[in-house]
DNA sequence: ATCATATAGGACTCTTTTAGTCCGGTATGG
DNA sequence: CCATACCGGACTAAAAGAGTCCTATATGAT
């Protein structure tokens, strides 16, 4: 479906609200007032957290806060961090292997077309989400 | 996943061997030569005729042909013909409606994105494939 | 100290989408 | 008239995606 996932969906936002507010915000208080699973974005904010977008802090008064500049996530490292898989066909995936590759007449092309799009990813940041 | 999906795959793949050959083709033909399972491409077949871009004819010698030069025939049109959905996120689509599209605070910057990645898909022909 | 608050993370389940199959029907050239 | 090849509905299976539940751990405030 040519889709971006739920999950980069709703960190594209929980990275958005704060970039806007400037100030520590847990996950609890992105979810309800996005109307997002807390369960599910509690998971992604861990994992912008693993890939170091964002820093967290536990117990009472704790949150997430930016760890960078909204210039500097592209929607590309958001993609990275949140999902496993980030080729447009199964041809220009690294971790996988196409069963038809012996035949495949479209690998160069759609390799070319990857990068397009990945550019194109690459060349949007939190900070045009303001 | 931002994925092109396996019929997107299929239907370039027939389109840029019917372009690189020349000739009418059966679809037992591409599927075989190509790997590719024949009841599943003998559907994208039937929706490749149906959009206009190829031609078919029944019973013997028949098979199908390019109604259009394959600089005319663009990914995003395959793409069209081919899946139901091709927006990247649930609020870029006309046709489903965002459960959360009242406190959504990415829409605009989404629908941006959104032209960007078509105007790639556009970009790009069958002729670019050969 | 202890308690309410918040993140950390494993293990599920449910739903949707995608891929692929099976089958009977129709058109057509040899 | 029959083998060939498209037409098209119905179905199944597999995979991905979305969302839930529950327990553990850290920590600031009282």
């Amino acid at each position: 479906m040519l889709r971006l996932s739920k999950r980069v969906e709703y960190g594209l936002i929980a990275l958005q609200q704060l970039a806007k507010r400037g100030t520590v915000l847990t996950a609890r208080e992105i979810a309800d007032e996005n109307g997002i699973s807390y369960d599910l974005l509690a998971k992604i904010m861990q994992d912008l957290k693993r890939d170091g977008m964002v820093y967290s802090h536990q117990g009472v008064r704790g949150g997430y806060g930016l760890m960078l500049a909204p210039q500097q996530i592209s929607v590309t490292r958001v993609v990275d961090a949140l999902e496993t898989e980030n080729s447009i066909t199964e041809c220009t995936s690294e971790t996988e292997c196409c069963a038809r590759e012996a035949v495949c007449t479209i690998k160069g092309p759609m390799h070319k077309l990857q990068e397009q799009v990945e550019q194109v990813l690459n060349s949007v940041t939190i900070a045009q989400l303001l």
